[in-house]
Order: structure tokens, then sequence, then C-alpha cells
RNA sequence: GCCGCGGUGCUGGAAUUGGUAUACAGGGCGGACUUAAAAUCCGCUGGGCGUAUGCUCUUGUGGGUUCGAGUCCCACCCGCGGCACCA
């Protein structure tokens, strides 16, 4: 039977708004459930059909939630600031603001029309200078307690954007952003010690339900490794040259020492004149520089280096001396910039001296060279003997005696660049007075808003357009009073998402970030989804934001987000990513139209497994249409039915238990199957057909509305979910296997709990058993209640 | 190179965690309704042999464990994602 799905969807949308169906409250004796999405980037593009997968799967479990009498906190925002707006400026002369408020139009009304139940009381929007008041706020908290700092570093520059960006927002040697190569340039920055975090970031990952991809890709980014820092006298030079291990056991095998071509002791020592091949050297370090840092580790395929001749370092250990060379495989950010090369003991290493005819020696026993597994110590005076394992303590114990070494730990996680030279971005809120140097703008004064500028084109000279407009930059000194200059350089896109969780519990509050009690009623979040790309991003910085602001007391919980599912992509017909520029992209306005905002729901949650990537197919799509026809077309009435109903419970618990571990799609098949069930029957009895209902209403709620008002007034989304009750649900006749040496025979019907005698004594009189056990004698027989029974001959 | 995930009909995908492989859906084929088409409804749909009750083969490849393997173990092939000179 054929339904409107427009005129439906609009009733009950109205309904739902006018009746407040999807409102949180504010403190209550229920439990809490707070459900969030990962806020969109309201692009100018609008949605397309691989966004509201992860939405509706949220709005779902909230619905599931909500009937299960939970307080459900299920919010929706914009993650506004960001380049594409202002690229979008700079072309057509729009303000940001502008194009942002139009977008943010157009995406709510494409949440809108999914029926998303999202509480909109609560929408926040990181651009809002009510919002990123609180993101500067945190900022100068940050900037007191020593985790936000100045510094000229060589950072990733990208040519293109022109600005800085964070070593997580560089792919490959490219940006992330628009995929032009990336240079090392030097420029002061704005950096926050996220290293000063990176165990707990690491330590408290353990105890998350999330993805263990996620985790491992956390894990590999921070990068711990647990070693040793050697110090290596220069023979010629007052200078020690440090170096970082985790084979201290190898120390007798170091051959020749590298430092990276950006590494103090170069330009030391060519200052003081000890340099023989000056003008190679000098060289060597010009070209390194030049390279952009895809080169850099494309050319990794062959080692190159130039040897520091008339400097030579001095092993603690052995005393012996041995030459410094630099070459660029060693990173200047890492470490010390320096190693110990150990050519029989490290692959580099080996590669290094391979090419240069450098010495190779062995001193740890085992497999072909470069080998580094571990093994009995030689050629290293009075550890021989020992295991590699045991000698690399008693070495480093050595070396601490002597103040020539101790153990240590490293990390690849770097500090977190985070200033950007760019317009669209909350200020960063520092005033540089002469006398005071950098002072935080009082928190009285916050926000600090922008101005606004005629021209929005980054200068690419390394400042912000901001730096042009005299009245905004000229400020008084917060300190003393003086004349002041103010910080020019905006946040990264990323830091209004570092906290934004926090505010939709308490979206208008203008005394505080949040309010205490509130925030142990709602805090941790106890599902987010999204995209797996933020992996080492948001998801990352967000925990480091949380973390500090635990510190400072603003939370009570050590980590923001509980559990968290990655949705998988939603590609195009065969399988290609959606992309305007491909022609391919499929928008949920087109499909809504045509078939209502429930089939677009059923369909995201049908096709595959939600973690999994799916191309999109519309053919698919006509088939939820069907299903919901053919619900429509069953007829009601009153008769009683034993078998239907012990279905009906044994879908309960099936969808009960779907829902919950995200088998959408299996729990649509079991819903599929009971309806195609009640088909077939004259008629089903209203009590069967409204729990089915309640079942399907958090996949399709308007249509399941419109078939519930039949019965009731109040919204079905406001009914109880179903329970389910075992007796009821288990047949009390079950079909046994019955298998001849593990093959299927023959399938017998029998009462639930039959002893195997008795399936024995039945199966035994079954022609078709019978004749696979003709002439054969039975040595063993497998019975499982309730399912099988297998004669071994 | 290292780490992680995966490989099941024509297609998207199920499989109670070791117990009838291919649920559910799409597509295809045949039929009903119709002047006709669409929509809808009914039936069939992994391969081979067979009129058929049926037999047999089949979950990337090869081996193994087991009464019994898509599921567990070993080796290999292919695809996807991440990291990548991290000392």
């Amino acid at each position: 039977m054929k339904y409107d799905h427009k005129k439906l969807e609009k009733k009950w949308r109205s309904f739902w708004e006018s009746e407040e169906v999807f409102k949180t409250e504010e403190l209550s004796d229920k439990p809490k459930f707070y459900c969030l999405d990962m806020f969109p980037y309201p692009s100018g593009k609008g949605l397309h059909v691989g966004h509201p997968r992860g939405y509706v799967a949220t709005d779902v479990i909230s619905h599931f939630k909500r009937m299960k009498g939970y307080n459900v906190l299920h919010p929706m925002g914009w993650d506004a600031f960001g380049l594409p707006a202002e690229n979008y400026a700079i072309k057509t002369g729009t303000h940001p603001r502008k194009a942002v408020e139009k977008n943010i139009d157009h995406f709510k009304e494409q949440l809108d029309s999914i029926g998303l139940s999202y509480d909109w009381e609560r929408e926040i929007n990181t651009t809002d200078p009510e919002y990123f008041k609180w993101t500067q706020w945190i900022f100068v908290k940050m900037f007191k307690k020593g985790l936000a700092y100045e510094g000229t570093l060589p950072i990733n520059w990208c040519p293109s954007c022109k600005t800085g960006l964070a070593n997580e927002e560089v792919v490959d040697g490219l940006c992330e952003r628009c995929d032009s190569k990336v240079f090392k340039k030097d420029i002061r920055q704005w950096v926050l010690k996220i290293t000063k975090y990176a165990d707990r970031l690491l330590e408290d990952l353990r105890d998350l339900d999330w993805p263990d991809s996620i985790k491992q890709m956390q894990e590999n980014w921070i990068g711990r490794s647990e070693g040793a820092k050697i110090i290596f006298k220069v023979k010629e030079m007052d200078e020690n040259l440090e170096v970082f291990t985790t084979r201290p056991d190898t120390i007798f095998g170091a051959t020749f020492m590298v430092v990276a071509p950006e590494h103090d002791l170069v330009e030391k020592s060519l200052d003081q004149g000890l340099i023989e091949n000056n003008t190679e050297v000098i060289d060597y370090v010009e070209q390194s520089r030049r390279k952009s840092d895809l080169e850099r580790t494309e050319l990794s395929k062959e080692k190159t280096g130039v040897e520091l001749k008339g400097l030579s370092a001095i092993n603690p250990m052995s005393g012996e001396e041995i030459p410094i060379w630099i070459a660029d495989y060693v990173l200047g950010s890492y470490g010390y910039g320096a190693v110990m090369s150990v050519p029989a003991h490290d692959q580099r290493d080996y590669e290094m001296a391979e090419k240069y005819d450098l010495e190779i020696r062995r001193v740890i026993e085992g497999g072909e060279i470069p080998y580094t597994g571990e093994g009995k110590m030689i050629a290293s005076d009075k550890f021989n003997g020992l295991p590699s394992s045991s000698g690399r303590e008693k070495i480093v114990e050595e070396l601490e005696k002597n103040k020539l070494g101790e153990k240590t730990v490293n990390y690849k996680l770097r500090d977190w660049i985070f200033s950007r030279q760019r317009y669209w971005g909350e200020p960063i809120p520092i005033i540089h007075c002469e006398k005071c140097g950098a002072v935080p703008v009082s928190e009285d004064d916050l926000p600090v808003t922008l101005p606004d500028v005629k021209k929005y084109e980054p200068t690419g000279t390394g400042e912000s357009p901001l730096s042009g407009i005299d009245d905004w930059v000229k400020t008084i000194c917060p300190e003393c009073g003086g004349s002041g200059k103010r910080e020019t350089n905006t946040m990264p896109q990323w830091a209004g998402s570092c906290w934004y969780y926090l505010r939709y519990i308490d979206p208008k509050n203008d005394e505080t970030l949040i309010d205490p009690e509130k925030e142990s009623y709602f805090m941790p979040v106890d599902l987010y989804v999204g995209g797996a790309e933020h992996a080492v991003l948001h998801l990352l910085y967000s925990r480091f934001w949380h973390k500090f602001l635990y510190d400072i007391g603003v939370v009570s919980t050590k980590e923001p987000f509980k559990k968290l599912k990655n949705q998988g992509l939603i590609m195009g017909e065969g399988g290609i990513k959606m992309s305007k520029s491909k022609g391919n992209v499929v928008s949920p306005d087109e499909i809504i139209d045509k078939y209502g905002a429930d089939v677009l729901r059923l369909y995201e949650m049908f096709v595959g497994s939600f973690e999994d990537e799916v191309p999109w197919d519309e053919e698919g799509v006509v088939g939820m249409r069907r299903f919901l026809e053919r619900v429509n077309s069953i007829r009601i009435g009153e008769k009683e039915d034993r078998e239907l109903l012990g279905l009906l419970h044994r879908t309960i618990k099936k969808v009960t238990s779907d829902i919950e571990n995200f088998k959408f799609n299996t729990a649509i098949s079991s819903l599929m199957v009971l309806t195609n069930e009640m088909r077939e029957r004259e008629e089903v009895s209203k009590d069967i057909f409204k729990d089915f209902l309640k079942l399907l209403a958090p996949f399709a709620p308007h249509f399941t509305e419109e078939l519930w008002s039949k019965f009731e007034r109040d919204s079905i989304l406001n009914s109880s979910w179903p329970s389910y009750d075992k007796k009821v649900a288990e047949k009390n006749k079950v079909f046994i296997i019955i298998q001849v040496d593990g093959r299927f025979r023959d399938k017998v019907e029998v009462n639930k709990g039959i002893s195997e005698n008795e399936v024995v004594e039945i199966a035994e009189s079954r022609e078709r058993v019978e004749k696979w056990l003709k002439g054969k004698k039975i040595k063993k027989i497998i019975f499982v209640e309730d399912k099988l029974l297998n004669f071994v001959t």
C-alpha cells in the first residue's frame, strides 16, 4: 500500500517540534546517555549521502536509549572556522561569517529533513564569540601553566595555504588540505606542549572502548621508546655530543657518529674553523635544507652524507676515537638529532657504512649482518659473554656512574604547532609588550574578536592578514598599561573542536565554561561516532585538552569519549570515492524527495557492516521502500497467535542486541523476516503489531508514528522499548540435524530437551539415515542437545 | 619494510562464535493482473550429474587439527587502511 512520505514526514516533524519530544532534561533522576556525532564543517557543498550514515546510527541509538528510559543528550553544532570559508571570502569578497551562516542554514535544513532528533536548543558554533571566548580562555589557562609557548622553529610550511601546519596535518610530505609539497621554514610560532602529556595520553588509551586500529595509530604516533642518552665527547672541542639509543649494548660496535644537518655542532665547528672540508659541508647542509619533507623521504633509498673532517668523537666506554658524519637520514627533531652508528646491528647505519666504506664491527652474536636481534655480546671488553638484554642494563649503569649517560625515554610525538598565519580563526589572546613580553589578555576582556578586514589574502610573509589592521593591533598592555601589540596569528582549525562536547552540556553559560554539576551528570560522552580520518588529529588533540581541563578542575573525567565507533565511507557507484570532479555525488535530498527520509535511514543502516566501506546503490534503496509498503499492508485484528508471538520475542531479543552492537543491518533483516511472516497471516493481533512498530521506530520514525497514531495519541518515541520474554521466545520444538560421519543426512523435528537415546532411536528408524548406516559399525555418537546428532563409523 | 583489517553467489552482505554455508535485500528468469507498460503479487535463482526422491563439489590457494572448519593452527597469494630513515 502506497503512502505519501512527503505529507507524512512533514506532519510528524512538526509534531515532534511542538511536543518537544527530543528535548534533553537539564538534570534528571534518570540515567543519562550522551550520544555524540563528530560535528561537521558546514561546507558550501552541503551534505552528500555519506555524511548521514553516522548521524542516522547515533539517531537510532538515541531513540533506542530514550525508549529504554535514559535521559539522552544528542546535540549538533558547527565546526566553522577554517580555510574553505576564508578561501571563499578571498574569491568572492563575502565575509566568511556570511558564508558560514548561509551554509549552516542549508546543513540544518538537510539534517532536519532526515528526521534527526537533535535538541537544537543546544546548538553551538565554534565561530560564535560567545563560544570562542572559552576556547581563548583555555588558551590563556594553558599559557599561565607554561603549556603554551612562543618560539622560532623550523615548521611545516604550506606554500599554497601560506601558513604553517602541525605535524599531524602533513600527510606523506604533503599538505593535508591542498596536497602541496610542504617545506621547512623558520617562523615565530605558538606551540602547545602536548609532549608533556605523552605518557598519560598513552596510558589512558588502554581503558577506552575504542577501535583497536585507532588506539594503535595513536600509540604509534606518540611513539614511546625506552633507551638511553649517551654522551660522546668531541675531542677537538669542549662539546658533548649527546645521542639516544635503544641499544646501549651495541656501543662497542659504534664505528662512527652521525649528526643531522641542522645539528648545532655543524655550525659551531664551522665557526671555530675546525672543519677541513668546509665547502663540502656547507653545500650538503644547504642542499638538505632546500629539500621538501617529501623529497627527503623519497630519496630515502640511498643514504647520503659528508664527513666532518677534522672532528672526532670519543666512545665513553672504550675510549676509542671515531669519525663524525652529517647525513640527513638522521632527523634533527628526534632524540638529540644525533646517533652513534652501529653498522653491524642497524639497517640504516649498515647502508651508510657500505656506501662510504666505513668499518663494520660485529659485537652481538647472531644472524647475518646487519643483525638487529638479541644475542651474546662479543668484542665488548668486560661485557663479553653477557646476553644483550642484561648487558644493556650493565652498560647504562656504568655510564651513569661516570655521568656519561642515563636511562631515558623518547617520543615521536612533537609539540603542537598551534598558530596559523590566516584570518578566519580564533585570535590568539596574547598582547606583546616591549617591557613585559608576551602577556595574556585578561580573562574579563575575553573574547578577543576578529576585526573586519578588507582583504583576506594571506600575506605569505609569515604574518597573518590581521597584522595590517593597525586599530586592532595597537592596544594597551594589561600588565604595565604601556603600549602593546596584539598577537596576529590565529588558532588552527582544530582548536574549537577540542572541547565542544563540553559546551553542549551547558551551551549558554556566560559565567563559566561549564557548570560543574551538569558536567558531572553528563560526562563522559558515552558514545562518539565519526570518521576514522581524525585518528591522530582531533581525537588526540581533544584528549590532550581534556586532560588539561581535568588538571585545572574544569572536568571530572580523565577521558572525554568512553566509546568510539568509526563509520565506513559510502563510496560512489562502482566503489570509487564520491567527489564533485567525478560527478558521482549523491545528495540525500534527491533520495528523500523520491523515497522519503525513512527509506534513506533504513538503507543507510542496511547496506552493510557499519564500520565497512560500501558502495552506494540506488537499486538497493527501492527494497527499503518496498519493505515499508509491505508493513503498511498488514491486516490488523485481534487473533492470538502463539507461533507469531514467539517470533516477535525472538525478534525483540535480536533487534535489541543488534542495536547495542552496531549491527543495524541484521536488526533490519530480522524485522523483515518478521514482516514476511506477518504478511502470510490473515490478520495480526494489535499487540504484536504495536511491539513490532516500536522495534522499527528508531529506524523509521515518521512512518511508524503514522501507523502508531491509529492506536495511541502520544509519540511512539515516548513509548517504552518492548521487553523480551524468554519463555515466550523459546520454541518447544526444535530441528535436530542428523549426520553420518559429519555429513548432513537428515533433520528431525522433536520436543525441546529430548535425550540422546531418544534421538538415536528416532534417527536410526529414518530411512535416509539407515541407508548410510547399513553395514557399518558405529564407533561413536556425538550429541549436541537440541542441535545435532552425529554417527561416527 | 613494519603494524592493523579483510577475501563467502551475478551484486550489497548473513552465519547463534566449531554444528544444515549463502539469512535479508538487490538484480535476473518465469508466471498472474493489464489493451500495453510501470507498480504490485506468486514461483525459481551457487556449480556439476539427474525427469526426479537425490548424489556430489563449493567460503582466495595449499596443508593441518577435529566426529565435524567460512569459523581454530601453519605457510602462501591478493586487496584495503595506517606508519615509515623515530636510532
